[in-house]
DNA sequence: CGATCAATTGAGTGTGTTCAATGTCAGTGG
DNA sequence: CCACTGACATTGAACACACTCAATTGATCG
């Protein structure tokens, strides 16, 4: 189960994560248990409908609306944000290939953010209703949602931390890092050369900062030598310096 | 199932919840159905093992040990933080009576933080590798456990959105508004005078400040006539002055 | 090509931080 | 009972970083 593009028992649910291991995909037990024998003799995966593709600015689910799903990212980008009674968004994160989204709706009514394509995506819904049924089929599953769960918790424990010590540059370091690693992204050319799918406001809105402050570190690392920064891409020059300054809070 | 003190089954897991209805209990699902009649003929029950009464100070779980266990509180009051490299302190949290702690290391080796008492406190120990048992019994469990993650990944989620949106006089109010309806404090006197069992300097962690712009920010609230702030007691003087502060951002 | 939106840059402001000093309380021992 | 101690809390002054407001540039698209 290590070999990549291992998502291929059927075509709507083949999570293509390029240039990179199943490994590091999030639901590729989820896959894995979804497409299982005796999961597939119950007619588990029938329940489970590939929707899409979306345009850019499409949204998959809309706040307030009644959490039914969860949906795993087949191919594209999106955005999970929420409008403040101030009229401003707040982007409560960023999902790629392999991603689940709707964790936060567990176990409650309605959705909570809106959840919007950044460019041409496809997803796999995932009725949530069918998370709670004693069917013996559904162990598996359960647990890969728990174990989902989990991650989430301590990704939103780390970004809170990271919320209160890091200076804008270290932040947005810390993301790029993060779309390197953890995330798929299109990567140019070199290594370390990367495009970014959502805008600097967004960017901004994710880490909780003003686009001009995004625009004004994103300078300041160019000038340093640190990055290139050219509209929607960004090269990280010398990766070495970046993760020092990452640490060194 | 709606009266107080309902967590009666057993002695060691009588959560008493003082002044507040078991609704309000994180734990409520999970005390019922670790005492259901089917739990207790499979011997769920007995892993259950209280623990404690644990002095001020002392730890419940500590940083990298192996995370074997979820804690229910029963009585006290735990701070859940981390050491950060550059020798700071990180509060994640504070927990009361009905609370669980450890949910941050489902599906994790290791747990991630430090649990603290803060004063005199019983806890008890439910071991997560029950989590993954098939056993038809614990299908509840498992489910009520989903529960409180799908809880507690919105409770972080509105944490970060408070964490970037309001100043140190909203946070404050904020934080003392939880400690009324949320969780369990030691009300004195009058209905909105309450006994902190934190430090000033471990809220300044918990709210991302320092512990000279909690003091600025109480003193500024008190001159407003909005709180009475002496030493570990608080008293909430115009509640409805404080409600507007929070909401007008 | 102009219209529109995103991104950048500049100048001035403000909130919270930093560093340092003082004040307060609880516990201890003389 | 009082002085001493150490941890916590408060206060003050100067500073730094990110914000606000405003203007400009740049990119994209009909």
């Amino acid at each position: 189960m290590n070999k990549p593009h291992c998502h291929s028992g059927r075509a709507s649910l083949r999570l293509v994560r390029q240039k990179q291991s199943c490994d590091l995909c999030d639901t590729r037990q989820l896959c894995e248990d979804l497409w299982s024998d005796q999961a597939v003799m119950n007619g588990v995966g029938d329940v489970i409908q590939p929707k899409g593709p979306y345009a850019a600015g499409e949204r998959i689910y809309r706040i307030e609306d009644q959490s039914k799903s969860l949906f795993i990212i087949k191919e594209g980008a999106v955005k999970v944000e929420k409008v403040l009674s101030d009229g401003n968004c707040h982007i409560s994160g960023f999902y790629f290939p392999g991603d689940l989204i709707g964790l936060e709706s567990v176990d409650d009514e309605k959705y909570r953010y809106d959840a919007i394509t950044l460019e041409q995506t496809s997803v796999c819904e995932l009725p949530l209703d069918r998370l709670y049924e004693h069917d013996e089929s559904l162990v598996s599953f359960q647990q890969t949602i728990m174990s989902l769960l989990g991650k989430r918790v301590r990704q939103a424990d780390d970004m809170l931390t990271h919320a209160r010590y890091l200076n804008a540059e270290q932040r947005l370091l810390l993301f790029f890092e993060m779309l390197c690693t953890r995330y798929f992204v299109q990567i140019i050319d070199s290594k370390h050369k990367l495009r970014l799918p959502m805008s600097k406001g967004d960017i901004a809105s994710y880490l909780g900062m003003r686009p001009e402050s995004v625009s004004r570190a994103l300078r300041k690392l160019q000038n340093l030598g640190i990055i290139e920064n050219h509209l929607k891409t960004i090269e990280i020059k010398d990766i070495a310096v970046a993760k020092k300054m990452i640490c060194n809070s």
